[in-house]
DNA sequence: CTCATGGTGTACCGATCTGTAAACTTACCT
DNA sequence: AGGTAAGTTTACAGATCGGTACACCATGAG
């Protein structure tokens, strides 16, 4: 039981939630694409559920990592972050494989707050916000919280936007928006 | 085969599909339900897929008929109109069986867009964009399409964002935003 | 060599999936 | 009454679901 085999399984699994959906993938078809045997998956994960939440995992450490990285290489000032954040999201939507918000399908297809894929789904959105809120605070302005929940429906609605109309539209409007909103909005002090 | 006992079926289908999902929910389950024999059952529906079609088509109806006449009583400007969605939003998130947006889960569970559920679930959003960009005309702005479709994301972020993380928070803000950005927009002429 | 140990493939479990066949009941029309 | 057609029940088909029992096989230790 190598743990760099666990890893490759989550990864691969990862990549087939992504494209195919969770109820949709059996575990036989991840154990055919996966090259490994059903026994030896269900050594590494006990059930489906641990599988999927440690594909989430997966998928939130590279997302955000990913996400916080580029912004800081695009810009040296928390508002310029915030607003190069919608020039990520425009290159990821313009990507081959792009397919919507891995955490949205996932808090979709198990709805129950109660769940633990749709709380850990939620958790990854409340780090996002989080992370915004650090920015707009940073920016110096007078109401961070609100600041970042707006640039978040921004976000989420350019994501839901671009997978279901296309890919250019929601990523310019989501970046004017937020631009337009981040000069108007007040500063403190 | 009297039309109504269909139309009752669709009914009931949409109920459960919203609030269990699609792949989630069996036919067995349906059938049970309510109360209608699996024979009954696909005299009236060739198969799920027929109707999950239905039930989409019934909320896209309901959901667009009771927004567009919502709006319209909350305000008589088409701006003010504009502005009046978001109330209904608000409205809509605090409501019990709220469970986020049917078609964005549609097109989570049924990612593949040459799929007709996912075709129509698309239908659905660029029908409510149609109806943003018809009240952005009216109400003079220069760019109504690009209006619309900022209003559009903040819409959907909104609804993503109320419930994966709380209805309060999502509803203010994405009115607040929406106040700030029609404030700001361009007026042709 | 012998034996324990850990990972593997095969074959299977019961449940559930979508969808169907066929006999039966009910209700209406003449 | 007799016939027709809609709608029912029951049973089932074939596939797939998540999950497991068990025999096999490699490797390293004594």
């Amino acid at each position: 039981m190598r743990p760099n085999k666990r890893d490759e399984l989550v990864r691969k699994a990862l990549e087939i939630f992504y494209r195919d959906g969770f109820n949709a993938t059996g575990m036989d078809r991840l154990v055919v694409e996966t090259g490994v045997s059903k026994t030896s998956m269900y050594k590494h994960f006990r059930t489906k559920e641990d599988l999927i939440l440690a594909a989430l995992r997966l998928r939130d450490e590279n997302f955000r990592n990913s996400l916080f990285r580029e912004c800081e290489g695009r810009a040296d000032t928390p508002e310029g972050q915030i607003l190069a954040m919608f020039d990520v999201l425009a290159d990821w939507f313009a990507q081959d494989g792009f397919r919507g918000c891995m955490f949205i399908k996932a808090s979709a297809e198990f709805q129950d707050k109660a769940h633990p894929i749709n709380a850990q789904a939620a958790e990854h959105k409340r780090l996002l916000l989080g992370w915004l809120t650090g920015l707009a605070q940073q920016a110096g302005f007078a109401a961070p919280e609100q600041l970042a929940m707006q640039m978040l429906l921004l976000k989420e609605g350019a994501i839901v936007a671009a997978a279901m109309l296309g890919a250019e539209g929601p990523a310019r409007e989501a970046k004017d928006a937020a631009r337009l909103l981040l000069d108007h909005a007040p500063r403190s002090g």
